[in-house]
RNA sequence: GCGGUGGUGGCGGAAUUGGUAGACGCACCAGCUUGAGGGGCUGGCGGGGGCAACUUCGUGAUGGUUCGAGUCCAUUCCACCGCACCA
């Protein structure tokens, strides 16, 4: 009879079961209510790791919850198929990147499996596919005649140890986001999405999302960058146009005594004169030679080069000797700046290296700046000086006063800029979706026509690791006939960068299927937005903002009808051990195959999900872990030994209950409320299996009492328990639910509703403090009046003790809860 | 420097609206069970004092608001994360 806890059996028994009737398969159903839940989806490295664990489980928990509570919810899983990591493993093993991919594929698919987590297999898809690329590369073309794909020449940040140009976001502390090797700025003809177009947009709708995290829409914000100032043109001396500026600091215009250009600048070799030409060609050479992490750090010297030419200032007609300088970016504002060292750090450096003039402008209240004896810029606000008739007022004031007169006179204009850039999506790799682009020589750039999509990435390449891509090298691939003329003409072959895979793949997984285009529109409006998102940090802006920004050009080509792909945002912490993350090179990983081998995927999970709240940091703890064990062994052993009451019992009549009896039922129904509002409304799965194991132990207590054994209440207590654990350890409980001689799965009866009589107290436990100090305890009927609780604790020895005689000032009564007396 | 998050026992963490600080679990200690190991069961477990009932202190620090503060306010220290010469 008795038999031991063995999930490996149980867990293969459901998995079978649930892949055989396809038990998470669903459809649009106008008669439930959607949910789509969405985990990221991982890139098929090799094999699953911690992180992954953590991730998948706690949106299983989600996802099953939301089931029982009758919703109709979408939980697809897919692969995030392309990237260099194959590519690069192809040319160790002298492999194939697709047949490494698929490899990794089947095997991770194996593991998420057996962690028995309730996907609808059937949406299944890797960007890496035909049926998905083809359809990204339509997008690229409509995106293309809609101006929001666009090549231009650039310098661009270049990986070149993956031989590959990066993003702005996949550039981190100057280094490669993937490989950490430096990252140079090399000049060349790029791709680019028109981000930028969405800058403003973006921004706003990061007020309108408060499923998010703040720290990662904070990040966001940042990441645009959005400010207000002044583009100024400053004339040149000698009367040939103008270098123009942009500010956020036109109070301090008076101010501006010299220009600073970045050394990219397009204007730098024409404004040098003949005399400074040599100087000025060795300075931008050893500024393209430094590393820019290092050339934009703060502490790095600054440095620049007179070019010969003078500008004017627009505002008091003085002449400003132009300067290229290293620390001006090419890539912000206008890429020229009007220096005014006496409100500026950076300028005042640099005027005092150079010797340059300094003229105060802004006033601190009560003070006067003497420029020959500042030894810092002054950039607080203050009031103008030397600014003619804004002279007095505040420089705060004057920032708008100055505005409006550059605009009357013509002089500048208003505007908003963003740090934002344009995304460059050209990839010199092999592994990537092909941009379906020909160059003709006499037609130019022409888009690949729609009756001959898709470009399929051919197969028959050969992978050295020589540099270049594999692509340029194929013949058969490179050389096609112009769509337009028929001349001979050549195919593109960079690829696409893979965020752009993964920043419509949730779309996809609503009409996997389709056909007749890139998405059905019917399915996505049914499915979209995604209602709960749930993936780590590190995406915060990468990701998670090119995401937002294609779900946007997609509605404005018609695809889709929401404004933002993501309702809801769990970012969930790392998994730390031993104080670090877990990493292959710190030695501390924990291997998901070896606990599922030693405990099972139900204790797994259900650790993942107790040790920490999702959101924080999992401290993993082997013992931990065992303790998880533990708790599903009792239980088990617990449900077996009553399995001949339950299995004989009738329903729980409450008229027949001892105290002790309703206590338990007490508790069990107290149990219910709190795990679903845990679960429900606060994603706090800790606190819920904490309440489980409360309750498990309550019934323990009492099924181990010498009291005639009420089957009835044990029978709701522990089907009740089961219930509520499920959506945690699902196997474990189907199987007990079947053992206690349910039919029919659990996700059929539905999550448990709590009976608000039989949570109740019968009385309530009043705390007595005086003075604000806990001083006794009484316990009342729950009809007590006011009066009478107040009689009753005045009465009590130990408070009575603590009052020494002396009469109440003051009582304070918070109903059912607590007395205070004040003496 | 700017922004965000956090600081509670030996450890992971609870305390949801300002109302019993330390739920639940881990580790540890004692006892029972077992031929031993393992496992299981029972009890204890913030610091100081006390045989004990009990008492006193205690949520990074300092001050404040309040009958009452881990929670609110101010100042401050520390840790982690993100951004950073952005004109």
């Amino acid at each position: 009879m008795e038999q031991r806890y063995s999930p490996e059996a149980i867990e293969a028994k459901w998995q079978n079961k649930w892949e055989i009737e396809k038990s998470f398969k669903v459809c649009e159903d106008a008669g439930k209510p959607k949910y789509y839940l969405l985990e990221m989806f991982p890139y098929p490295s090799g094999k699953i790791h911690m992180g992954h664990v953590r991730n998948y489980s706690i949106g299983d928990v989600v996802g099953r919850f939301k089931r029982m509570r009758g919703f109709n919810v979408l939980h697809p899983m897919g692969w995030d198929a392309f990237g260099m990591p194959a590519e690069n493993a192809a040319i160790q093993n002298k492999s194939h990147p697709a047949k490494w991919t698929a490899e990794n594929i089947e095997y991770m698919r194996g593991q998420l499996k057996r962690m028995g987590l309730s996907y609808d297999w059937d949406r299944e898809l890797a960007t890496c596919d035909l049926a998905y690329y083809r359809w990204e590369q339509q997008l690229f073309l409509e995106m293309y005649a809609k101006g929001l794909a666009y090549k231009k020449s650039s310098f661009v940040n270049w990986c070149p140890s993956c031989a590959t140009v990066l993003a702005n976001e996949q550039v981190e502390n100057g280094a490669c986001w993937r490989c950490d090797s430096d990252v140079k700025q090399k000049e060349l003809e790029q791709w680019f999405f028109r981000i930028t177009d969405y800058a403003e947009e973006l921004l706003e709708f990061t007020d309108k999302l408060p499923g998010w995290p703040e720290r990662v829409l904070v990040m966001q914000r940042n990441w645009i960058g959005k400010s207000h100032g002044c583009e100024i043109d400053f004339p040149l001396a000698n009367g040939n146009g103008a270098i123009r500026v942009y500010t956020t600091r036109q109070d301090t215009l008076f101010g501006a005594t010299f220009m600073s250009l970045a050394p990219e600048h397009p204007q730098a070799l024409t404004l040098t004169t003949p005399d400074r030409l040599s100087e000025v060609k060795a300075f931008i050479e050893k500024v393209k030679l430094t590393d820019k992490q290092k050339r934009t750090a703060e502490d790095f010297e600054k440095e620049g080069v007179f070019t010969g030419s003078f500008c004017i200032n627009p505002a008091t007609g003085l002449e400003m000797p132009v300067y290229l300088a290293n620390f001006v970016l090419t890539d912000y504002g206008t890429g020229a700046v009007m220096a005014v060292p006496t409100h500026d750090q950076r300028d005042f450096e640099f005027a005092r290296k150079y010797d340059l003039a300094l003229q105060v402008v802004i006033q601190p209240e009560g003070e006067r700046l003497d420029p020959a004896t500042m030894t810092a810029a002054y950039v607080e606000p203050g009031i103008m000086a030397n600014s003619g008739e804004f002279d007095g007022s505040s420089s705060i004031d004057a920032k708008e006063l100055i505005a409006a007169w550059l605009e009357k006179s013509g002089k500048g204009k208003k505007t908003v800029n963003f740090r934002l850039r344009d995304w460059g999506i050209s990839r010199q790799r092999y592994w990537g979706n092909p941009i379906p682009v020909i160059y003709c020589d006499s037609c130019g750039t022409v888009p690949v026509p729609a009756k001959d999509l898709p470009v399929v990435l051919p197969l028959d390449v050969a992978f050295t690791g020589e540099g270049g891509s594999p692509l340029a090298k194929l013949d058969a691939f490179v050389n096609v006939d112009c769509p337009v003329c028929g001349k001979a003409a050549r195919r593109e072959t960079d690829t696409m960068d893979t965020f752009v895979q993964s920043s419509w793949y949730f779309l996809r997984y609503c009409c996997p299927d389709f056909t007749a285009g890139p998405l059905d529109r019917d399915r996505v409006r049914y499915w979209m937005s995604v209602d709960q998102y749930i993936g780590g940090i590190e995406h915060a802006v990468l990701h998670l903002l090119y995401a937002r920004f294609f779900t946007k050009v997609l509605r404005d080509l018609g695809y889709v009808a929401v404004d933002e792909p993501f309702a809801n945002l769990l970012t969930q912490g790392m998994v730390i051990k031993d104080g670090a993350k877990m990493s292959k090179s710190k030695g501390n990983v924990v291997d998901p195959n070896g606990l599922i081998n030693k405990y099972g995927a139900d204790t797994a999970r259900l650790f993942s999900l107790f040790a920490a709240p999702p959101e924080k940091d999992l401290d993993w703890n082997d013992q931990g872990v065992e303790g998880s064990f533990r708790f599903l062994n009792r239980l088990w052993k617990l449900v077996n030994d009553c399995l001949p009451l339950i299995q004989t019992a009738r329903p729980v009549d409450p008229e027949t209950l001892s105290d002790e009896a309703r206590s338990l039922r007490r508790l069990v129904h107290k149990t219910i409320r709190k795990v679903s509002a845990d679960i429900d409304e606060r994603f706090h799965f800790n606190t819920a299996i904490a309440a489980i194991m409360e309750l498990v132990n309550g019934i323990q207590a009492f099924a181990s009492k010498k009291l005639p054994q009420n089957s009835a209440l044990l029978r709701e207590a522990l089907e009740s328990t089961l219930l509520l654990l499920y959506p945690f350890v699902p196997h474990f409980c189907e199987e007990l639910w079947e053992k206690c001689g349910h039919q029919g799965g659990i996700e059929l009866v539905g999550w448990p509703g709590y009976d608000p009589d039989a949570a109740a107290d019968e009385e309530l436990l009043i705390i007595v403090q005086v003075n604000g100090k806990l001083r006794g305890r009484i316990t009342v009927p729950t009809d007590a009046s006011e009066e009478s609780v107040k009689a009753g604790a005045l009465a009590d020895d130990k408070v009575m003790a603590y009052l020494d005689g002396k009469s109440p000032r003051k009582i304070i009564y918070v109903p059912g809860k607590l007395l205070n007396i004040v003496v």
